[in-house]
DNA sequence: CAGTGGTCTAGACCACACT
DNA sequence: GTGTGGTCTAGACCACTGC
């Protein structure tokens, strides 16, 4: 029941802080800014419901349709679901019918449903320091400790995807090649459950590309097959990056499905 | 002021045609299925404002909260863009700043600002009868008439991106090389103008290829490029299909650009 | 049944664009 | 100032879930 900061107090700071620039910031935006402080602090865990609307709109003093305003627009950016009858709760990527939501790799023929799971070899897990490359793309300093893994997903027993992948050594320690290759399930759901990293947003760099060898080994390639390579840098709340991963997927029985809004 | 449904004798009407499935839909999605209507038959046209929400209101005889919520909708879609002030209007994909909604290849460094407008370069544009493959993507009978369309584009006079594409025949009568080339801006602008076809979603199917002879020779590579395969299905009201289109990106200089949500 | 989210309304007021 | 979309409220009622 006690809530930090009265919205109307906030908007009033805000009004003066600023001259210049207006700033006006609807009271939804606000609370929606509020709520979003308590997901990334913990408050409410991923796959937990959070309080009813009623109970958010006496703790924020405000109406029960501004306080569904705010939680309309985290539910359309993926942050909570919304369950009639039941609550709202924290999106998770796991055990959701939205699993894999990053992964865009469909086969040509059925769909992931027909596929069934992907099995999954952790090829390599180490730390080391980040290039400068690296370091820019997670925000960190070059020379800081980065994790390093590369892993091979095969569908059907045949090797797909090629993925090597960087994350922050702070934020992640302790994790292992033994925990990643124990753990069932996507690997943004256990980065949730051990490290607290809730991963929100990606973007994805697209080019077609020749294989060096030592990839099309362990693709198991003919010469000259062409790869995706999928670049993506993640994102948890507040817009800070906690994953560079390059993906080298097969397009001969696979393609990348894309919808365009 | 003349509207052809009430909404309530529609949902009165959708409660009885079925009675195994509730088919219960709310108010604001009966709205929004009548302005959808009235785009489709073009009773507005892209770039027009629509009537303001209490016309709409008045005309449909629910409250403007009800407009409201079905206008937010549609705007989601990017079937209209809301205004402040000015009014609610018909999207296009000319004159925007939303130009190009489509094409998500971008170059390494900076962006299409800095890029510049691309050169068009029709190859090709003829009449023939459709293959089963193009067929069975347009909803086509096999044998019906398609216009084919093969173009260059380039950048910065770098043939860049080859596409072939494929349009039903019967709605775009009278399209040719010579407007094609007459046209600037983007071409499904003038789809728009010219045929009445608004393109408002698409599918993409994307891989990586190794170009033939002659499509190296049209973007002039050297040999062992592989390029980017974007296979696309745009669809026009009611997820009518009525473009296939398939292009072939050069990504050593650009690559394709795509947020994960 | 009570509790949750979902819909609909009516009215007041604010921010913005045009004239 | 007038008209547009944008915000906020309060209350009524509906649909769904689970006890």
């Amino acid at each position: 029941m006690n809530h930090p900061l009265n919205p109307i107090d906030a908007q009033a700071a805000a009004s003066e802080a600023s001259l210049n620039t207006p700033a006006f910031s609807p009271l939804y935006q606000q609370i929606k800014g509020l709520i979003l402080q308590s997901l990334q602090a913990g408050e409410w865990k991923p796959g937990e419901a959070i309080p009813s609307e009623i109970e958010l709109a006496v703790r924020y003093r405000v109406s029960q349709g501004t306080v569904r305003k705010a939680i309309d627009e985290l539910a359309s950016d993926h942050l909570l679901i919304r369950k009639q009858g039941k609550g709202t709760f924290v999106a998770t990527h796991a055990e959701q019918h939205v699993q894999y939501r990053f992964l865009k790799l469909v086969p040509d023929q059925g769909d992931q449903n027909t596929e069934g799971p992907a099995q999954r070899h952790i090829v390599d897990c180490k730390r080391l320091r980040a290039t400068a490359e690296i370091a820019r793309a997670l925000a960190l300093r070059s020379g800081d400790t980065v994790l390093q893994v590369r892993r091979v997903l095969s569908f059907s027993n045949v090797p797909t995807i090629l993925e090597d992948l960087w994350l922050p050594g702070a934020p992640f320690r302790g994790l292992t090649a033994e925990r990643l290759s124990a753990y069932h399930g996507p690997m943004y759901a256990l980065f949730e459950t051990e490290f607290g990293v809730r991963m929100v947003r990606a973007d994805e760099k697209i080019r077609a590309v020749l294989p060096d060898k030592t990839q099309r080994e362990l693709l198991q390639l003919p010469a000259h097959t062409p790869l995706l390579s999928v670049e993506r840098v993640a994102y948890t709340y507040k817009n800070t990056p906690m994953e560079l991963r390059r993906g080298f997927y097969r397009t001969d029985t696979h393609h990348y499905r894309n919808a365009l809004n």
